[in-house]
DNA sequence: ATTGTTGCAAATATTTTGCATTGTG
DNA sequence: CACAATGCAAAATATTTGCAACAAT
């Protein structure tokens, strides 16, 4: 049963993920693993993100904006996205896990997880 | 500026919104207002809800499952997304207004909003 | 009469997939 | 050699948009 193999592209792409903080979206990765691969086509940047993010080695962060972005750190934090520039940034902040047993209160069934986007203005758009 | 016309199209939409839970995708909103209006189309069903989100007489989930989730209640609240059968569905809970401020401790910029989801299984999906 | 709204179709944008070829084990 | 992974192009999905006809004010 599916046995993975080595693939020199799969590993250009998780040590492009590894090696940002930008939380790029597909596009974004296929257009910087291309500077080393220039051959590589959008089809495989697909199938290994989708595969990197089954294996648990990245992150989908699902934004709003259109399309996925991915995140190579894969312990549990959180984001915001800036309403002024659209990145995505790191959020330095306590888990909140708590909120887990605040939403299973009053419900009958089973919370198993749960995802948090905040929104604002980062650091460098808050002066504007 | 902008002198905002009545449409039965329009009312018809916000109605059927109104009228459900279900959290319908953009598509579904359309199947359900054909039965009203058979001659509606999808560019007209798009139109309004991004207009009724503008308006605030809506809002946009976005659920990570390749459409976008329309609400019509606007009160704040919070939703589970079942892994099971896939509905979106209303969580009684207390407001996390307080996360905000967990999230502004160590942050350089302003937080603004957030927005929540919950995964897991609905009462009906737990029995399995 | 003016202009917002619609239906339709074509255009975008994002992601997935079929297939012949290439690369790994 | 077996079969996983690739590159390419076409397909599938979701959403937006241009425009002539229609409807509201």
């Amino acid at each position: 049963m599916a046995a993975v193999k080595y693939s020199r592209q799969r590993e250009s792409i998780k040590r492009y993920l590894m090696g940002t903080k930008a939380h790029p979206t597909a596009d974004m990765v296929y257009q910087g693993v291309r500077e080393e691969y220039p051959n590589i086509s959008l089809g495989t940047v697909y199938r290994n993100l989708n595969f990197l993010v089954e294996q648990g080695e990245a992150l989908r962060l699902t934004c709003g904006d259109g399309s996925e972005h991915y995140d190579g750190n894969v312990e549990p934090h959180y984001h915001l996205m800036c309403r002024c520039c659209h990145r995505v940034l790191d959020l330095e902040m306590a888990s909140l896990e708590h909120i887990n047993t605040l939403a299973a209160a009053n419900f009958g069934g089973t919370i198993e997880a749960h995802s948090v986007l905040f929104f604002g203005r980062c650091p460098e758009c808050k002066e504007v």
